[in-house]
DNA sequence: AAAAAAT
């Protein structure tokens, strides 16, 4: 039952705000509006919110909605006034296919989560519908737009028709592992991982419907090796797609990929954090875009306790990660390093000093980086030594602890905000409780600390790593 | 600086 607010058409939005069956979300036709029962703004920060959060919006979208729920959570912005916004409060009611809805049931999805019950209508609407999305880890971007690529799909035809990128090798292959499980009531449903390293024979064109890939791969089967024809596709995703888009990050390829399909092939773009930059860049490339932010950024920060523990050289925050060390292993714990050359160093000393951790780095073959995410995702592998390879989407349920060896930063020196959130973001996943701790080692990296508690608002503590008791306190 | 390519 798709409900009555399914059907509503822009002619009785005219006349009345309709409520929606998302509690008490209220429409409004024109003009970028926002509603919001709880308003304790005054009206020119609500400009002011609404012209940076929405830039080009304003300008551009005078027909479109915008919406905001009455817990402030949820921000939606539905290009087209006349298709029937409505959020799900179940899946039975986006009339899936039923091998896709056996498929999310038998992963163990009872409900929408937030964003699903937002993104998933507006994904699934005819016609297709671009959309933008921002949601924090772990709130189920992954599954919504899996669905969408599945809910398109056409098993029958024998060409990649949904197209999937990700950063990075490790996140492609998770991801795919989503893909091959909600999808698996398909007896013929084929998914095709374009990865470094999986070589096809020349002059061969991939039967896969669905291809998960990392750019550069990516980008040769459809030109150079035509092992892809690129005008079948018919859903885009960019996961992450804040580094799929920046210049820092995959852009070049991405707008290639982007330039090759068909005019009307649907874009999702999902990630837990845009940066102002690039969130404007996103609104110019994919055409008509829904937006849909999902805020609480602070909420995630809350579950997670941030410490910081303060060292003079890079071989006293050895020695502290050491004293750390017997907390750390209670579940499971990632170390990030700002480059490979640090990462192997520090697992090597690990391993002198008789603890068994595991290393992942770029600079690895791709054969041993998926055994090596493999033992550490069953849990054979307690502590993984990682660079910003794994800062984002790998998730790993029972990751507590992640230590920021060396804090993230950006190629100029300044704090990476992003990263970040996305490397703390690796625990505390699903409402769990977190623990990251900061290792400082210079007046220049407890500046760089200091900028990143301002720039999030929250107060990171510090940890004194030779007071035991402390140590034992924060790991409960 | 890391990631991403059959370059």
């Amino acid at each position: 039952m798709a409900g009555a607010a399914g059907q509503v058409r822009g002619r009785a939005l005219r006349r009345f705000p309709i409520t929606l069956p998302v509690g008490d979300v209220s429409i409004c036709e024109g003009a970028v509006v926002k509603t919001n029962t709880n308003a304790e703004k005054t009206d020119e920060e609500e400009k002011g919110n609404t012209a940076q959060s929405l830039p080009s919006l304003t300008r551009t979208a005078s027909r479109a909605k915008y919406l905001v729920d009455n817990t402030n959570q949820v921000e939606v912005l539905q290009r087209d006034p006349n298709s029937p916004l409505y959020s799900v409060k179940s899946f039975e009611e986006l009339r899936l296919k039923p091998q896709l809805l056996q498929g999310v049931y038998a992963m163990g999805f009872n409900r929408p989560s937030k964003i699903q019950e937002n993104a998933l209508p507006l994904m699934l609407a005819e016609p297709p519908q671009n959309l933008i999305a921002q949601s924090q880890s772990g709130t189920g971007k992954t599954a919504a737009f899996v669905l969408a690529m599945l809910s398109q799909v056409e098993p029958a035809n024998k060409y990649p028709q949904c197209l999937c990128l990700s950063p990075t090798y490790e996140l492609a292959l998770q991801t795919g592992k989503v893909i091959e499980q909600m999808g698996k009531f398909y007896p013929e449903l084929k998914l095709a991982y374009a990865v470094r390293g999986n070589k096809l024979e020349r002059g061969q064109k991939i039967s896969e419907q669905i291809v998960i890939g990392t750019p550069g791969t990516v980008l040769d089967w459809c030109s150079k090796l035509k092992f892809i024809d690129p005008k079948k596709i018919k859903v885009f995703v960019l996961d992450e797609a804040d580094v799929m888009i920046a210049t820092q990050g995959h852009q070049d390829q991405s707008i290639r990929i982007q330039r090759m399909l068909p005019r009307n092939c649907q874009m999702l773009l999902f990630s837990a954090t845009f940066e102002d930059s690039v969130w404007k860049f996103a609104q110019k490339v994919v055409p008509d875009p829904n937006i849909i932010k999902l805020k609480r950024e602070e909420e995630t920060l809350d579950t997670i306790k941030q410490y910081y523990v303060l060292c003079s050289s890079r071989d006293e925050k050895f020695q502290a990660l050491c004293n750390l060390y017997g907390a750390i292993t209670i579940a499971q714990a990632m170390i990030f390093c700002h480059t490979r050359k640090t990462a192997s160093w520090l697992a090597a000393e690990l391993s002198k000093e008789g603890h068994q951790v595991a290393l992942l780095s770029g600079e690895m073959m791709v054969e041993q980086r998926a055994a090596v995410i493999e033992r550490f995702r069953e849990g054979k592998e307690k502590v993984l030594v990682t660079t910003n390879v794994c800062a984002r989407g790998i998730d790993v349920e029972q990751v507590s602890v992640v230590i920021n060896f060396d804090l993230p930063v950006d190629k100029d020196g300044n704090p990476d905000n992003e990263t970040y959130l996305h490397r703390i973001g690796r625990t505390g996943r699903f409402g769990k409780r977190g623990l990251a701790v900061n290792m400082v080692d210079s007046k220049h990296s407890m500046n760089i600390l200091n900028r990143i508690q301002e720039h999030f608002n929250k107060k990171i503590e510090r940890l004194d790593t030779d007071d035991l008791d402390e140590i034992e306190k924060i790991a409960n």
